[in-house]
DNA sequence: GCGACAG
DNA sequence: ATCTTGTCGC
């Protein structure tokens, strides 16, 4: 895999619109669920503002057993303020030099964030499959700019996740655990909604998170620290 | 115009 | 994201 030119990268919010519009139409919003003994690799991104340091962390999932088969860590600078709706400028470099660096190729890429539930069908793990033609889906925490009613309260339970403006549905509401919050699952790209809901519910036979973003989240917390100190 | 707003 | 104490529960 490619990694990011940080000096083709956009610096200003109205570069990163135009890049946003440039790359919307090659979403592909459909695809297989992966397959018994796929390889799904979490992304997660971890800052230090103050020392303008960024730390990204790959870990690469064996999907049957849930086991980490690999994993891969990438430090350099921040490339891009946070600002909602452009979180992929701030995020995309690091994640993808550590997917780089990687010797396996995902059969999926599980991003903290959203994919196509973006204000212009163009979030974070949308972004992230059509730069590099890797399956993606997005798995967040909190509901961002759109509305859902609460799923019932088993696992697996799920409601539509609507953008207002339009009335679309984005993503879902998907409750990995039994009368706990849910999580948020919209499609990234080569994935098909219902397919990453049922990847989701794969990875998460018990956390509320799934095992890609923990093992992710962990392990860019611990990159960081390292960078950072020592 | 103002607030809200993935991480 | 990050800053942060205690607390409830398996």
């Amino acid at each position: 895999m490619t990694t990011v030119d940080l000096a083709a990268w956009p610096t200003t919010e109205a570069a990163a619109l135009a890049e946003q519009h440039r790359l919307r139409p090659l979403v592909e919003p459909h695809g297989p669920a992966p397959a018994p003994g796929a390889l799904v690799a979490g992304v997660d991104v971890a800052y230090d503002d103050e020392r303008d340091v960024v730390a990204a962390a790959a870990v690469l999932l064996d999907l049957d057993t849930l086991e980490v088969v690999e994993q891969a860590t990438a430090v350099g600078r921040i490339a891009f303020p946070y600002l909602p709706g452009l979180l992929a400028f701030r995020e995309l470099p690091a994640v993808i030099d550590a997917l780089s660096r990687l010797t396996r190729r995902p059969d999926l890429v599980v991003c903290d964030g959203y994919g196509l539930a973006h204000p212009r069908r163009l979030g974070l793990a949308s972004h992230l499959g059509v730069l590099t033609g890797l399956a993606t889906m997005g798995v967040a925490k909190t509901p961002f700019t759109f509305s859902s009613t609460d799923p019932g309260p088993e696992r697996g339970a799920w409601t539509p996740l609507v953008d207002a403006g339009d009335g679309s549905e984005v993503g879902r509401a998907l409750r990995t655990r039994a009368g706990v919050k849910p999580v948020f699952v919209s499609v990234g790209h080569r994935i098909g909604l219902s397919e990453a809901v049922s990847a989701v519910l794969a990875l998460t036979p018990k956390y509320r998170l799934p095992e890609t973003t923990r093992q992710a989240d962990s392990l860019c917390r611990r990159a960081l620290g390292e960078a950072v100190r020592g």
